[in-house]
DNA sequence: ACGCACATACATACCAGTCGGTATGACAAC
DNA sequence: GTTGTCATACCGACTGGTATGTATGTGCGT
């Protein structure tokens, strides 16, 4: 309970590595990344990174779940989650989502969970199951405004908020990719909008029907 | 010119070589991917290996050629093709991707270009270029028929056909990522309702609005 | 003096890529 | 039709470098 730890009870050391390692993998994926390439961005010897890790692995999982409580802290702290009205506030994280990644040029860094849940999925079965769980999260959170909103707009249209919010995740995920790949974000924030006009359509005032 | 050389002028080896590569890479990504483990897969020795590959690079980037050409084929002879209708053909498609992976159980494999599009865009330029293209090579399929399918029945409709084939590719893969990730395929034949859903929205008669 | 936080050197394993070698078949000379 | 030459296809031990993880040491706060 010294100097050494700060606000939640992790060394500034470990926080460190951890960050790094987020970085990293973010980067270049989980394979690519090694212990050094970490200890060396954290400015840490491997001395340090045992003491705190017990394996390579183990710093993967304290970057997965740092990565996915950072941003479920930077969403549920953003403006748009003030807003009262459900609807308005899917439209405000798909704003929020547009603002974050910038403009065209300047490069999403990608998702951590989406690198990860490629690489990792049929060979680290815990790290499989953390992104799930992380990917489950946000889907939650989605879910609850478009519950709320079509209890509010549109409780007659046939639509799963569950299922329209495991849409979102798959269409920012899939967007993060080729964003990665195409060198540009123009993707990512057209896709964007591809999403508020389908939301639109859900709840037009007369909807005009369901899937086929 | 003699037994060795088979149909398309690649030896049998090196078509083995480069299965069995495209295999282990779409389940563990490539720096996962040993070379030995190909040999093995393939059962074949590192000589036969380097002998027709100068590098693990090398049998990645002729993966990914192979993978997306295997695919383009796939698609440009299913029966959807036939269908003179742009719009039934977009359904069609809709369709065959749904039948392609079978059911909720059957995990899909995933994609060999969005997992490697993860992993090396940032590492490897050369195989970065090659997803970019093997994505746009997709994305130029769907363009045309909702190209088509706009000039038909929605030619004052506001919307990019390019844009939304990018869409329809993002959503496959980011579908594709959901399904390993959560060990199931409901997610990606959800979407691929959620998509169809979207495209009666933008070619009903009387179209809403558009975006926002 | 004891444990925590970190540093350094080392052990071990593994992986991409090499290298010398063999088998086979085509073609030519005679 | 046998022998010699050459190229291609393939084999598998080996190497050099690098990765994860360990063993041991050291300073420091208490």
């Amino acid at each position: 309970m010294t100097t050494r730890l700060q606000n939640n009870g992790q060394s500034e050391t470990k926080t460190k590595l951890v960050e790094a390692g987020i970085r990293l993998m973010r980067a270049k994926g989980y394979n690519a990344t090694t212990v050094d390439d970490i200890c060396g961005a954290a400015g840490m010897t491997k001395g340090a990174f045992f003491h705190y890790f017990k394996s390579k692995e183990d710093i993967a999982r304290s970057a997965i779940e740092s990565f996915r409580d950072g941003k479920s802290e930077e969403f549920q702290n953003a403006p748009f989650r003030k807003l009262e009205d459900p609807l308005a506030r899917l439209h405000g994280r798909v704003d929020f989502v547009k603002a974050s990644v910038g403009g065209p040029e300047r490069l999403t860094k990608g998702c951590l969970v989406g690198v990860m849940a490629q690489e990792v999925s049929l060979t680290h079965p815990e790290l499989r199951g953390l992104c799930q769980q992380a990917f489950a999260r946000i889907s939650e959170e989605v879910t609850r405004d478009l519950a709320l909103a079509k209890d509010a707009y549109a409780p007659q249209t046939d639509f799963d908020p569950a299922s329209v919010a495991r849409f979102y995740v798959s269409i920012f995920q899939g967007s993060s990719m080729m964003a990665k790949a195409s060198d540009t974000n123009t993707v990512l924030m057209d896709n964007m909008e591809h999403f508020r006009r389908y939301l639109n359509f859900l709840f037009a005032p007369a909807n005009p029907a369901s899937a086929k």
